[in-house]
RNA sequence: GGGGCCGUAGUCCAACGGCAGGAGACGCAUGACUUAGGAUCAUGACAGUGCGGGUUCGAAUCCCGCCGGCCCCA
């Protein structure tokens, strides 16, 4: 800084940094956001909740938006006076902590709690709202000690179970993912792609609870974003259509197959079996076996996503024996194909070529007959290759000929139930949850694995099953979890009959974590069970969530799985944990995701020091709508951090001019209006989350403020105190620090969070005289100033007498519409 | 292939079906204050709302089709 600045440098200097420093020790000593241990019930309660953060390293620019968002709604609900809770945590658990504990012959304990720490102080002098005695890290035995009772209590519902079968492998992670983690055949965390393998693994029975995550999400609507609804309702992936019992010739059992078509039962002429479903290596004949392994074998090496994409070519093999169609008896030949999954309905389907485009090329590759049983009007599919899948009347049907498909599909279901050989069926696309992790730093799984007794639980006065203490090299992925290898740790008792046993060695899924800590905040350090069912049941639910929309099918719908369980076991009383959901976009540069390849990352704290906490948080808010994503590029804190800087000489100026306690009547009545009607746009905004457009209102009032003290009625008067006032406290949602010292200078004592929110008087909300727009023939003519509450009578005759009017008019109008007291249109 | 969201000045972003004298901001230009300005204050220019239809007294806004972008499911 210049000596001239320093010559300049007054009462009125904005000086971010000094201001971060004065007012997070201030703020320690206040500790202004400490909630009630239970809320009052009197002005009702607000909780609000940030999706927490992995420890990853320091905070950086993504978590400078959510946090900067979700602080807005947190310190407004302070402001309008409701008990708050507004809690921190870390998602501690995870792969990176193990990944940079092996690079650096540590455990990730170290790593781990060293960079909780450096964000904690990072979330402080950010100016977050967070009632620190709330602090939690999933990786604290006093945490998992009740994930692990959790578990057990999913256990003993029979909503926890062990299955062996084809899961998802990340040979780059080298653990098992859920269904979930898996984007595109790809590992949602670091981008591998994944491949299958049989292994025995531990599963939440989510599906048990398919149709209440469909049904509750009649709750959340206008709460949730739609897409997000959308993307679980997808993700769950309810159909409604039957289960058809097919005789295979020489196999006693029949086999089932689900279908959304059962209406085009009689057009089936073949049938399709998953390469890789147990039903494949039974039925193929002696002949077709040694094709039939080799094309498995095949098979296997391909992602979900290649098996099912419509544009590769149809590959399978004729298993050389014969199903029987329950309806007309015809014999159908038997293939496996890839582009059956072993995992939908049950890893077989009737094929009707005709009317299901993927059938259909698979019957023109392998030369199968094509039969249409649907009249759709449109061409033979068998002769254009295009099936058609329209409504249509049946034929070639028997008994369904000439019905419709949903008449056809009633009347094919009864004819079936009638027979026994199928029934109505709802098939989802949801799977179990995998929840087996073959890593070590992960919440263990509390099991005894007994060669007597089988899986027994760790007894709850056992737990936590605390982690064994390996470290560096210990925990290099090796397909099994490093757990193994710590045998002290692995060999115990088994609880239930004494002999040798073995621990599962394990962890849990960090999502698991996840599922339910929002539950323990309101107690952390509760001990008589993972959280204070009587504090949930006065804070609960969560009234506000922030966070991406990356988590729309992982965490969201995780924990409303949990909540719903928990729920059915008496220990919430609310069946959706978060009823408002709020997606921030992501924080790019240069129209691309930053990343270290590219170039392009941002510093968080570089943005912090040279333009101060403030004027980074301004930004973020002022961007554009929350949901959309920031350009770093197209936006500019050094803007924001000059638009505090007047906003800040406002308050000092005024504070300099007057002192609180001056009878704000007597203020300049316009400026008053205008400090009132930004209020009171501000509030409705903030209600709508509008707070891009909030903050462009606060700039107005600070314009106004400004013009009002150097041409209008000076400093002193009282009207823009008022106005100084009301600023001081609508920017301390997005600016607190500027918005602290400013509230200081105009003589109250902190903590301006805590002021209360201005309230708009009617009174001066309403407007003296207003412009009525009058159109002719729906262009503006004329101007008119008139009265709020002019009758529709008098305006049309005020704009009929409009010289400038009748310029345009060459007779009586034909129709005028009048709107008042804004518009007049005059149809010629 | 199905479903959803989105296209407004050079840029980001506003606008209950009713004035696009764009709310706000970036950038640009001009002026004032200045030795100077990257500070501060003031002023100004820049789009007719992706394209084509329709509904309506009136459409950025509602409906249909197309183009372009993003997301989800396949």
């Amino acid at each position: 800084m210049s000596e001239q600045a320093d010559m300049q440098t007054d009462e009125q200097h904005y000086d971010p940094q000094a201001l971060q420093v004065k007012w997070q020790r201030r703020w320690e000593e206040l500790n202004p956001f400490a909630a009630p241990a239970t809320p009052s019930g009197a002005g009702g309660k607000r909780y609000m909740l940030d999706m927490f953060p992995y420890p990853s390293g320091d905070l950086h620019m993504g978590h400078a938006e959510v946090f900067a968002i979700g602080d807005v709604v947190a310190r407004y609900f302070f402001q309008k006076g409701y008990d708050v809770l507004h809690p921190i945590g870390w998602d501690s658990f995870g792969l990176p902590a193990e990944n940079a504990a092996i690079k650096r012959n540590a455990h990730p304990a170290e790593w781990t709690y060293a960079n909780i720490e450096t964000q904690a102080n990072s979330f402080k002098r950010y100016g977050i709202s967070f009632d620190w005695s709330t602090r939690l890290h999933t990786s604290d035995a006093g945490y998992y000690k009740w994930t692990q009772w959790l578990f057990l209590r999913f256990f003993e519902r029979g909503l926890a179970y062990r299955k062996g079968g084809l899961v998802n492998w990340c040979p780059n992670d080298q653990t098992v993912l859920a269904n979930e983690q898996v984007v595109g055949g790809r590992c949602e965390r670091c981008g591998a792609e994944v491949i299958r393998r049989e292994l025995t693994q531990w599963y939440f029975k989510i599906t048990d609870y398919a149709d209440r995550l469909l049904d509750d999400m009649a709750q959340l609507e206008g709460g949730w974003p739609d897409r997000v609804l959308t993307m679980q309702r997808n993700w769950i992936g309810r159909s409604e259509g039957a289960d058809v019992d097919f005789v295979i010739e020489g196999r006693d059992e029949p086999v089932t197959v689900y279908t959304t078509r059962p209406d085009t039962l009689y057009g089936a002429t073949f049938f399709v079996v998953a390469p890789d479903a147990p039903l494949a290596g039974e039925i193929v004949s002696e002949e077709q076996r040694e094709a039939f392994e080799s094309y498995r074998a095949e098979v296997a090496k391909l992602s979900d996503i290649d098996r099912l994409s419509t544009e590769k070519e149809k590959t399978g093999v004729f298993l050389g024996r014969y199903a029987i169609n329950p309806v007309n008896g015809e014999r159908m030949p038997v293939w496996a194909a890839d582009y059956v999954l072993s995992d939908y309905g049950h890893g077989a389907i009737m094929a009707v070529p005709a009317h299901d485009q993927r059938d259909l090329d698979f019957a023109r590759a392998f030369d199968l007959p094509v039969r249409v049983v649907v009249h759709t009007g449109l061409a033979d599919p068998g002769e254009t290759g295009v099936a058609t899948a329209g409504d249509g009347a049946l034929v070639n049907s028997g008994p369904l000929d000439g019905l419709g498909k949903t008449e056809a599909i009633r009347k094919i279901i009864e004819v079936l139930s009638e027979r026994g050989t199928g029934k109505a069926a709802v098939n989802y696309r949801l799977r179990d949850w995998l929840l087996s992790r073959q890593r070590f730093w992960g919440c263990p799984i509390p099991i005894t694995h007994c060669a007597d007794c089988g899986e027994v639980p760790v007894p709850d006065e056992q737990l936590p099953v605390t982690l064994p203490d390996l470290r560096g090299e210990a925990l290099a992925p090796k397909g099994v979890s490093p757990l193994a290898s710590a045998e002290d740790w692995v060999n115990v008792e088994c609880p239930k009959c004494g002999g040798a046993a073995k621990r599962d060695t394990d962890t849990m899924d960090t999502f698991v974590d996840s599922s339910w800590y929002y539950l323990r905040y309101v107690d952390p350090d509760y001990e008589d069970g993972p959280f204070d069912v009587e504090k949930i049941r006065q804070w609960g639910p969560i009234d506000q969530y922030v966070g991406g929309v990356e988590h729309a099918v992982l965490h969201l719908l995780y924990s409303r799985f949990f909540t719903k369980v928990l729920h059915d076991m008496g220990m919430v009383d609310f069946t959706e944990p978060f009823t408002r959901l709020l997606n921030q976009g992501q924080v790019i540069n240069r129209g691309k995701a930053m990343s270290k390849s590219l170039g392009n990352g941002v510093d968080l704290g570089e943005q912090i020091d040279a333009f101060g906490v403030d004027a980074v948080r301004l930004t973020m808010v002022f961007a554009g709508p929350p949901e959309d994503d920031i350009d770093w590029a197209d936006v500019s804190p050094a803007a924001s951090q000059k638009f505090l800087a007047r906003a800040f000489r406002v308050m000092a100026e005024t504070g300099a001019a007057s002192a609180p306690g001056a009878d704000v009547a007597t203020g300049d009545l316009n400026l008053r209006k205008t400090v009132h009607k930004v209020v009171d746009e501000v509030t409705k905004l903030m209600e709508s989350h509008r707070f891009n457009v909030a903050v462009a209102r606060m700039m107005e009032l600070t314009s106004a403020l400004r013009k009002a003290i150097d041409s209008g009625p000076g400093a002193a008067d009282p009207a823009v105190r008022e106005g100084a006032e009301a600023l001081a406290v609508m920017l301390s949602l997005v600016a607190p620090y500027a918005a602290e010292e400013g509230w200081e200078r105009l003589g109250h004592p902190a903590s301006v969070a805590r002021a209360g929110w201005p309230v708009a008087e009617e009174a001066l909300l309403v407007e003296d005289s207003v412009t009525c727009v009058v159109q002719v023939a729906g262009k503006v003519r004329d101007r008119l100033e008139v009265s709020p509450d002019i009758s529709e009578a008098d305006l049309q005759a005020l704009a009929l007498a409009s010289e400038r009017v009748r310029g345009f008019l060459s007779g009586a109008p034909r129709k005028v519409i009048v709107r008042a007291p804004k518009l007049v249109n005059i149809v010629p």
